[in-house]
DNA sequence: CGATCCCGCCACATT
DNA sequence: AATGTGGCGGGATCG
């Protein structure tokens, strides 16, 4: 069929145009067998070009696949011959033949007709942009080279820079999953968050200046892409680390190349880069040497990743003229906003979506790898084993600059402490960490954890019980506290007290937020951000430069002292992916109605307390340490805030945005605690404003959209309790694992919170898992808005309204009622189960109803024994 | 003649 | 050692 219609398209179309069109077809056809045409893309006449041509055919050929092709290709070639002389005919090819195959080998081999972008095309063709998330494809790369008629190293090409952006995951040898674009958009946030941090100050730069800033530019990236260029690429890295086989092969530049390019789009305001900038700051290390070798190598290969970014429609050929003269660019035509989830509603299982289960499986391996971030932000360091030599490899190993060791220091510490949550983690749940999902960006997981310069680590969750890890304590503890020693000592003290617990304890008294992330970022913008959410791209670059160096200063800060260090672990696990979320949930009785409706107008307000908060969490230090001390304050507030309820979101937001651009760390998890005040008496609620990325949120950085994982807990449970904040974030593919994570850390603490009274959590609705949405709650399957996710659960759970507040920044903020809680309404039990699968389970969780359960179990039994040590705690100290 | 970039050698990684 | 990967750059082709 394949034939005919090439050779009705042949004649049609012009030589040139002809073969693309054929290629395009088979693309299409190509489906199951490769019966097709490969012949036509794959060489049209072996023999007379290629002595070798025939040999590979010959070889290739050994399969039956290659036989039907070559017998295909002679079929073909009269008409290819036909199609190039012209007359469509097929009468022509005895005749014509010999003299056409002359023309038409010249033509035909034309170099276009082979070009990796014609190639990319006919690969891309061939799966489904959007395939269901239930049936999982896998990619053979032999059958697709041999069904494309390519060499293999060309699929490699094409294969090494979609993997970069998600789109398919390397399962095993010679096998690759296909992902599709699902998680594309959170791949591309993920991408500009780590861009921002990594190039937003180059960007600008060049932006602005070309030349000079060239000059300045090879300094800066020196300086500032040392850092980071090399940690993002540890995204990959890392992740082939934790797998523990090596990355293999330096880190494969071609991907980490891929991903660099696409974030300096994503980070351009122009969204056009050009090739020589690009390779420029590409180049990184060589940047003395710039050897005009390397450079034009590198250019070459940005040419094949252009090529492939090229069919997948996100990028087109442009000409820049400068000074200089004109110069061949590339100008970005893909998404620019990636809210919470851009692509598909997924928002919920974000991550399930695009891979099942079985996908995940699959790819679980290479997943793991490449969420490693992910991973790493999350529960990260639970999956692997251990952080992974690469990580410390490359932490240790690369010593380019000051900031460098000091964020090897900081990324070792942060594995450790990962590596002890895991270790509780995984113990609590197991798989979990593993089967994360796929698509997760591991670059900004990766690149929060070693890679940025900011490191801000958060805590990624709060582990109810661990009396095993005192170190994990110890460490929480410090994270929480490092920056502020003033806050927390005493109150810290108690969490940390819990000794062996990583989480955090609150104080039952208030409400407090606690923030991850940026703490620079939050002074310097609190101003701003509320205004500025809008224009952050703008202010975004402004800001940036200073952020940056905010951050820089006080990363080192942070993470040469060790105690310091920790915060920004802390901070990073917890804000990780996730800017900031912004949901917020309000008790019924206290906010209500009355705030709920203000909201919107409050929100400003609010949001400006929220900013506050964050200052004074983000700065000194520990979100969770300063618990208490914020909290309290907060307490007076609470009232005030709730009813602006927006507020948080605008102020998360803002804070997003700002953290992103700055420092890009922009994760700071926010959490919010609340205490019972008025009408939720005997309910703690826990906050995370964070985002973003996780969850659901996308909106993060660039949305308003608001998720934020909610933990509520019964007020006397907190108390004695020491809440642990999820982590919020996960990235719509990630949330696996940190869905797990997070289900696991919430888990305990719902138990706690059973213990004594009825705790709720409120997830936020990122980690809602799709699959879980059967439950009555659930789901969020909508895909709409992250922020509606989890007002659904919340509402039907308890009833809990939300709103989307345009509010000042036009962030939607989502606000949830929860009715009293003393009432029934929330009936731990009953909507615990529903809630933690609603939210918790993670597409990623496997065996997530398994899991569960035993976490709960886990749970149970920790809570009680938490319960212990809160109360104990909480009667000592404080 | 500069822009593109195909081709495939060959080194490194994995089996 | 065989095979999988993929860095790399010569040099052909395009415009």
């Amino acid at each position: 069929e394949n034939i005919f219609d090439r050779s009705r398209m042949a004649p049609k179309t012009p030589i040139k145009n002809e073969p693309v069109d054929l290629s395009k077809q088979k693309g299409c056809t190509p489906e199951r067998n490769p019966i097709t045409p490969v012949k036509l893309t794959d060489r049209p006449q072996p023999d007379p070009w290629t002595p070798t041509a025939n040999l590979k055919i010959l070889v290739s050929a050994a399969s039956p696949d290659m036989r039907d092709r070559e017998k295909k290709k002679e079929l073909f070639r009269p008409i290819e011959n036909s199609e190039q002389s012209d007359t469509p005919d097929s009468l022509q090819y005895d005749t014509v033949d010999d003299s056409t195959v002359d023309e038409f080998e010249k033509q035909r081999p034309s170099r276009k007709q082979k070009s990796l972008g014609l190639l990319c095309q006919k690969f891309l063709a061939r799966y489904p942009s959007y395939p269901l998330s239930t049936e999982k494809t896998t990619i053979s790369l032999d059958e697709v080279a041999s069904i494309l008629g390519v060499e293999r190293r060309r699929i490699y090409d094409i294969v090494n820079v979609l993997e970069s952006l998600h789109l398919v995951s390397r399962v095993a040898k010679n096998q690759y999953c296909w992902h599709g674009r699902h998680n594309l958009s959170q791949t591309l946030k993920t991408l500009q968050e780590a861009g921002e941090l990594q190039y937003g100050e180059l960007m600008t730069f060049f932006q602005q200046k070309e030349q000079d800033l060239e000059y300045k530019f090879g300094e800066r990236k020196k300086e500032t892409v040392p850092d980071t260029q090399d940690r993002p690429l540890l995204d990959f890295a890392e992740p082939d680390c934790s797998s523990a086989s090596a990355n293999s092969r330096k880190d494969k530049s071609l991907r980490i190349m891929s991903q660099k390019f696409v974030m300096l789009f994503l980070v351009s305001k122009t969204k056009i880069v050009t090739l020589d900038i690009a390779a420029k700051i590409l180049i990184e290390e060589t940047q003395d040497t710039v050897d005009h070798s390397k450079f034009k190598t590198k250019v070459r290969r940005l040419y094949d990743i252009a090529n492939v970014l090229t069919s997948l429609g996100l990028i087109k050929k442009v000409h820049v003229t400068e000074e200089r003269g004109r110069k061949p660019a590339f100008k970005w035509i893909g998404p620019v906003e990636f809210p919470a989830k851009t692509d598909e509603p997924r928002g919920h299982s974000p991550t399930s979506d695009p891979l099942p289960q079985t996908q995940r499986a699959a790819c679980a391996p290479y997943q793991i790898c490449a969420p490693g971030k992910q991973r790493f932000t999350r529960h990260a360091s639970f999956n692997g084993t251990q952080p992974s030599e690469g990580t410390r490899r490359k932490v240790s190993s690369e010593p380019n600059s000051p900031r460098q060791e000091r964020q090897d220091e900081y990324c070792s510490k942060m594995i450790n402490l990962a590596t002890v949550c895991r270790q509780k983690i995984e113990e609590d749940t197991r798989n979990p960490s593993i089967t994360s999902p796929p698509s997760l960006l591991a670059l900004p997981g990766d690149s929060d954890f070693c890679v940025n310069p900011l490191p801000q680590a958060v805590f990624p969750v709060v582990q109810a019980d661990v009396p095993n890890l005192s170190l994990v304590n110890g460490v929480s503890s410090q994270a929480l506290h490092p920056a502020t020693p003033a806050a927390s000592k005493t109150e810290n003290e108690k969490p940390t007290l819990l000794p062996s617990q990583p989480f955090l304890c609150f104080p039952s008294s208030s409400l407090f937020m606690l923030c991850g992330g940026l703490q620079e970022n939050n002074s310097r913008e609190i101003l701003p951000t509320t205004g500025d959410v809008g224009n952050r791209s703008t202010e975004a670059q402004a800001a940036v430069p200073p952020a940056a160096c905010q951050k820089r200063s006080s990363h080192k800060c942070m993470s040469p002292s060790a105690p310091v260090d920790e915060e920004p672990a802390a901070k990073k696990q917890t804000m990780e992916h996730s800017d900031v979320p912004l949901s917020l949930v309000v008790p019924k009785k206290s906010f209500e109605s009355p705030k709920a409706e203000s909201v919107p107008g409050s929100a400003c307000t609010s949001a400006v307390h929220l900013e506050a908060f964050h200052l004074d969490l983000a700065s000194p230090p520990a979100p969770e340490a300063t618990d208490k001390e914020s909290t309290k304050p907060l307490d007076s507030q609470e009232q005030e805030k709730w009813s602006q309820n927006k507020g948080p979101d605008e102020l998360s937001a803002g804070k997003e945005h700002i953290s992103k651009e700055k420092a890009n760390q922009p994760f700071l998890p926010q959490y919010l605690y609340v205490q019972p005040t008025a009408g939720l008496s005997s309910f703690n609620f826990l906050f995370s404003a964070n985002q973003a990325s996780g969850a659901i949120g996308l909106a993060a950085s660039q949305l308003p959209s608001l998720s934020v994982p909610c933990v509520m807990v019964p007020s006397a449970a907190l108390a004695s309790f020491p809440v642990v904040c999820s982590p919020t974030v996960t990235s719509p593919l990630s949330p696996v694992p940190d869905g797990s994570f997070t289900a696991a850390a919430s888990m305990s603490f719902s138990m706690s919170g059973l213990a004594s009274t009825a705790p709720v959590f409120i997830g936020t609705t990122a980690l809602v898992a799709p699959k879980v949405s059967p439950t009555p709650l659930v789901d969020p399957q909508q895909p709409a808005h992250p922020a509606l996710h989890l007002s659904p659960v919340l509402t039907r759970s308890c009833g809990a309204v939300k709103l989307d507040s345009p509010v000042c920044m036009g962030h939607p903020v989502t606000l949830l009622k929860l009715q009293q809680p003393s009432s029934a309404p929330l009936t731990p039990k009953s909507i615990r189960p529903a809630h933690h699968e609603a939210f918790f389970k993670t597409p990623g969780s496997l065996g997530d109803a398994v899991a569960w359960k035993k976490n709960e179990g886990n749970q149970t039994r920790n809570a009680s024994s938490v319960q212990r040590r809160l109360e104990i705690s909480s009667t000592s100290p404080d």
